[in-house]
DNA sequence: AGGATTTGACCACC
DNA sequence: GGTGGTCAAATCCT
């Protein structure tokens, strides 16, 4: 999967998400087209899959707009990162921050001296058998994984792999839920200030990893993999990096991995590796172009979602077509044909 | 061989 | 003293 970013802020993130989603979605109903004429039965799984991708953006969205009063997706326990969560202004303001020259980490093993930018997400994957279920478009790298009390499975610590070459701050935390093994709590701290990034397998370009051959679009839509924002506690106040409003993800879905991509490291990677970048996703399309914009996609911009309410348009939009009475027109989907009609 | 992951130990914070 | 975060050696993987 692809990518994701942080986001913090990005607004862009939950919207991208959708944006993906839906992009899928057209492209099965394209597919279903096609195959109108053809098999009854791939129409039908056509049209399945359709169905469930829509209710998944459908979720998706509303989860985003829920968040704004929801506190972290419920059961997850007290910890430290959550406290971040709930008073980033404590950590950004950390005065006894051991900020030395060496930067955020350095020999000394703190934990108050985090970086105070934090971005929560929660992420599910059906295929629930990493624990390292999104790849944000950044490399990481594994340095440690704790039991932590309390909590039913062990806690992941990542840092960017361009830590040492780059001095780059970014660490995060995976964990699996302990209601849902199938989703993942994905901690960010501190943003990426290394350049590279992309962890985009085989050299291949961001908008590379959309294959619309329509196996890789069933792939991918089989995968079900879903992507949840957790709402961040709403502290309209802070502005350290996060979204009060929905925390974007930019979790990507991408193109299945088996597609393009090596199939070896897409398999050895999480399902929900992908070659997106965070670039290509949390921000512009426009900014595809990677290595330059490492400010522009810094996973936790402060940006706003401002796009929430064209996406609540289009959920409404979605939920029209899904249910039983026939839909209003889609803007924005129905520029090449009528969902509608598929789902009649 | 080089890079990534695993895992026990160390250390800071509460 | 308990817990969480990081280090670093050992091990694994490509």
């Amino acid at each position: 999967m692809a990518s994701v970013v942080h986001g913090g802020g990005n607004d862009g993130v939950g919207g991208g998400l959708v944006v993906t989603e839906l992009s899928h979605i057209r492209e099965l109903v394209r597919q279903l087209e096609v195959h109108l004429g053809g098999s009854p039965d791939l129409c039908k799984h056509l049209a399945a899959q359709i169905f469930s991708l829509t209710e998944r953006s459908i979720g998706l969205v509303t989860a985003a707009s829920h968040s704004h009063s929801r506190l972290d997706g419920g059961g997850r326990k007290r910890s430290a990162a959550d406290a971040g969560l709930a008073s980033p202004l404590s950590a950004a303001a950390t005065p006894t921050s051991d900020v030395t020259a060496d930067g955020p980490f350095k020999s000394t093993k703190k934990r108050k001296g985090l970086e105070a930018r934090r971005h929560q997400v929660r992420v599910s994957s059906p295929g629930a058998g990493s624990d390292n279920p999104v790849d944000d478009g950044h490399s990481w790298r594994k340095y440690g994984q704790k039991e932590i009390l309390g909590a039913k499975h062990p806690r992941g610590y990542y840092r960017c792999t361009h830590r040492h070459s780059q001095g780059c701050p970014a660490t995060k935390q995976v964990q699996r839920s302990d209601e849902d093994a199938a989703l993942f709590d994905v901690i960010y701290h501190g943003d990426h200030t290394c350049v590279h990034n992309k962890a985009a397998p085989d050299g291949q370009t961001p908008q590379q990893q959309h294959n619309p051959q329509a196996h890789s679009v069933l792939q991918s839509l089989t995968a079900g993999l879903t992507v949840k924002t957790e709402g961040l506690p709403a502290l309209a106040a802070d502005r350290q990096g996060w979204s009060a409003t929905a925390a974007a993800t930019p979790f990507s879905f991408p193109a299945t991995p088996a597609s393009g991509g090596g199939p070896a490291l897409a398999e050895r990677r999480s399902p929900f590796s992908a070659p997106c970048t965070s670039e290509n996703w949390g921000v512009s399309p426009a900014t595809s172009d990677s290595n330059n914009h490492v400010a522009t996609y810094l996973p936790f911009d402060d940006a706003e979602w401002r796009g929430q309410t064209e996406f609540q348009e289009v959920v409404s939009a979605l939920v029209a077509a899904s249910a039983p009475p026939p839909p209003p027109a889609l803007d924005g989907l129905d520029d090449d044909f009528d969902i509608a009609s598929f789902f009649a």
